[in-house]
DNA sequence: ACATTAATTATGT
DNA sequence: ACATAATTAATGT
């Protein structure tokens, strides 16, 4: 369970490094850090839930968040993944009074949140606040940009390929022989990234594994082989009509 | 070029 | 021992 304490007292050196609050003075963080709720989730845990009405907004201080969506037919499909540092739940920012999606952890979790009523405050009264959620969310707008155009055009094995790029582009974390995602990932959750089935994902990473490309074990993948991963991710292998 | 179904095995508490 | 994750083969679209 997630305790919901707020502990002793918040060290603004939390916030002082982001670019949302980097402009801002000591007691402007000091406010803001008092005006804070600070929780610890454990792994796999609902935040919050789409359809919700947006009561907080959240800064992820710690661990990885999986934003998603469930069909009405009950399938997932995670939209993509949060580090820390990145405010979630930031309806008020896209003009929303309910969360667009829900929020999961992905590991265990260190949030701060505040009201939602605290987000127009803020962007109002603290320089580059506004600025910088934009920007924030522009990226994400970004990336889910290219990834429709990669599931609505790619082939399973690029498509799962360029998932598998991203995630250790945000989360990886160097390990001997390789780079790991940094959060507990199974085959059933790169499928749900990457529109397809978990036993292709399976067959793609048993065969990856023989190339040397991944090495992965239950809820573990390190990328051995970035580049000839990238390869898969981007070399165009539609067929060519054969010269002559 | 994939998904689905089903059976089997591996792994973590 | 039990639940969940991963593999594998067979079959379907």
């Amino acid at each position: 369970m997630g305790s919901s304490k707020t502990l002793p007292r918040l060290d603004e050196s939390l916030l002082s490094y982001l670019p949302q609050f980097m402009r801002l003075s000591r007691q402007d963080i000091r406010d803001i850090l008092d005006q804070a709720v600070s929780r610890r989730f454990d792994a796999d845990t609902v935040i919050f839930e789409e359809g919700a009405p947006a009561e907080r907004f959240y800064l992820l201080l710690d661990g990885y968040v999986r934003v998603l969506r469930i069909t009405k037919e009950g399938k997932r499909v995670i939209l993509l993944h949060i580090q820390s540092g990145q405010l979630i739940g930031i309806a008020r920012a896209i003009g929303r009074t309910e969360y667009p999606a829900t929020a999961m952890t992905a590991s265990e979790c260190l949030a701060l949140s505040w009201p939602m009523s605290l987000f127009d405050v803020f962007a109002e009264k603290y320089d580059g606040f506004i600025n910088e959620t934009q920007k924030a969310v522009g990226r994400r707008m970004n990336e889910m940009n290219t990834r429709i155009v990669e599931l609505s055009s790619q082939h399973v094995d690029r498509r799962v390929a360029n998932a598998l790029l991203r995630l250790i582009d945000q989360s990886g974390r160097e390990v001997g022989d390789g780079v790991e995602i940094d959060f507990p990932i199974t085959r059933k959750d790169l499928s749900e990234l990457s529109a397809t089935t978990l036993h292709t994902v399976s067959r793609l990473m048993t065969a990856w594994e023989r190339d040397g490309i991944v090495k992965s074990s239950r809820q573990r993948i390190v990328v051995r082989n970035p580049r000839k991963l990238a390869e898969l991710g981007h070399v165009d292998k539609t067929k060519q009509p054969p010269i002559r």
